[in-house]
DNA sequence: TTGCCTATTGAAAACGTTTTACTTTTGTTG
DNA sequence: CAACAAAAGTAAAACGTTTTCAATAGGCAA
């Protein structure tokens, strides 16, 4: 039924060895060799069996990119530039989805452990910290986006500490000091990391730190809304809002719009992540914006150079953000 | 350095074949057999590599969905119901992306043509009808969201002509009577036939068909924009605007309202696809949904059960869509 | 005791490649 | 023309599983 690489052989008269140099591109095959070679492979539609070169060479050239969902666009350009590293090494990118469950994340690990991948990349871990740290010593495990406290693997990340300090930052700079904050309840490495940002802003400014101004919600628009409200319910107002994420923010400013609130005078919003839908929404959000393709380029890079190395690297890199300021904050910057 | 079967099965004092019938829950193994192989397996830390295994049973439940960019966070909902289909089954699905390019579409395949994966699923296919045509002859082969005309192979989608017409006619049974349409200059077969729905309606209701009122851009945000702005200077300007998708027509939205028009009063819009941001923006798009879970559920279901079959199913089935009417078309439903 | 059946086990073949180790052919040089 | 090196080829081992086939052991009836 299928054609192997011993029919090949038969068809072009040499034998099984010189049919994989070929294929190989190998020297030490004659002209008329390859060229009967390639005769036989065309005229039998051969295509090499992966099984069994990947389990001869162990090693597969693929690389698993493990995310929550691709419901983020956000994940996009990081992949982009995962694959565009890994495709000039001539490694592919398949890319898994854990659906949130570690459970599942483990299952889809499975596929490291078993050699069905060479390396794999973790972007939204829902393992814990020590698990990923001893299986990152006996496989090529990387992280990208989100860090994790005391985790001994290859990271690769932004400082988002100092990220939302830097938007919280802003927003005291054009004179705001009641500063609400719309988190997530659970705690991922990142939402804790911009929350102390934000709080270390305010304390260096002199500002109180309210607790009734953080909202601890989820990931979505609705959070964003719900969150809002509340803040906006208050005493005394929030004069700013700070969102952990834009989809968060875009909820946050539908609710002001909806009740007559002047977003970027009233109330000043700012985001993360700055997603295409950022912009698009009237009025624009200002939002941090991170160097979502050259992390996902770096992090494959770093990783495959791992897989060849003896002393593997299992650091931290951070690299910079940026502000991008828009209406929602005053500014008429596009 | 790595731990094989043959390991185990000399820690656990038996067989290899005796640690296989263990891994694999076979009967025909006694009791201390199965303790001492799952003692030797606990303390080895071994798991069983992949591609031994499934070159030997020459399959790996495995299912690659080909996409063109995780950017659409639309195919999230579909490859979630492709994952929940497969995975009741014991099929994993891998991602990858085709980046609109032919030729990396035809690199991926190779996957399967290699036995990399049991099956692939394409849902957004760069390559012509007769190429997939062919290649859905010897492979598993599957394509759903998009259609291929005169393609035969198994398909799941919906009817994007009559869904163009229901649209269209929607806006005219509000008393339009010049409608613009944004469409793509590139000719995906949804588009095609989500134009022609689109002038069917216009046919039906006597309306004149003119073909200024038809812009030919990109998926883009940014093309919606430009679509928009050329149609709002047309002598005679529409009083509603039909794009092909949801982005498309959000960018066109963006610009009516930044130029002073009514949107949902001087000018209703309508969209394709019911993204999440769709009802984020202000105001509320109208668009065509589409069952995404459903549609990728089905496909996977009709994959794995032409895996099995002598004869495969290469139709074409369609599942219903539906309108949903929000404040863009002057509606206040939710 | 003998014979037979069943439950468990193990040795070895098989899956489709690549690669090693060895043989044959070709070509060059003195 | 002998000697030898280089080039081109082959057979077989190896990768890590599963599965076939045969063998062994144990139990039980006669």
């Amino acid at each position: 039924m299928n054609i192997t690489i011993k029919d090949v052989a038969k068809a072009a008269n040499v034998s099984v060895a010189t049919v994989s140099r070929v294929l190989n591109k190998k020297t030490n095959v004659s002209d008329e060799a390859v060229q009967a070679v390639n005769r036989a492979v065309e005229e039998l539609g051969y295509s090499p069996n992966f099984l069994g070169r990947d389990l001869r060479k162990s090693e597969t050239k693929r690389i698993l990119a493990i995310i929550a969902s691709t419901e983020h666009s956000f994940y996009s350009e990081v992949l982009r530039g995962m694959q565009d590293a890994a495709y000039t090494q001539g490694y592919d990118v398949l890319i898994a989805t854990t659906r949130d469950d570690p459970e599942h994340e483990m299952h889809l690990l499975n596929m490291l452990f078993s050699k069905a991948v060479d390396g794999a990349v973790l972007l939204a871990p829902k393992l814990d910290s020590k698990t990923i740290s001893e299986l990152a010593k006996k496989y090529h495990l990387a992280m990208c986006l989100e860090r994790l406290e005391g985790c001994e693997i290859l990271c690769v990340t932004i400082d988002n500490e100092q990220a939302g300090y830097d938007a919280t930052k802003l927003l005291i700079g054009k004179g705001r000091k009641r500063i609400g904050l719309i988190t997530t309840k659970v705690r991922s490495q990142s939402s804790i990391d911009r929350e102390n940002g934000y709080k270390r802003a305010l304390r260096d400014a002199g500002l109180p730190l309210d607790e009734e101004l953080i909202y601890y919600g989820d990931y979505s628009y609705d959070s964003g809304f719900k969150g809002c409200e509340e803040l906006m319910r208050l005493k005394t107002r929030p004069d700013a809002v700070f969102s952990i994420s834009d989809t968060i923010s875009i909820g946050a400013m539908t609710y002001a719009i909806r009740n007559g609130i002047n977003v970027g005078k009233d109330v000043l919003f700012f985001g993360f992540d700055n997603i295409s839908y950022s912009h698009m929404f009237i009025p624009r959000l200002s939002t941090v914006e991170q160097p979502c393709y050259l992390q996902g380029k770096t992090v494959i890079e770093r990783l495959i150079s791992n897989m060849k190395a003896e002393d593997p690297d299992r650091s931290t890199i951070m690299l910079p953000h940026s502000l991008i300021l828009r209406e929602s904050t005053g500014d008429s910057t596009y």
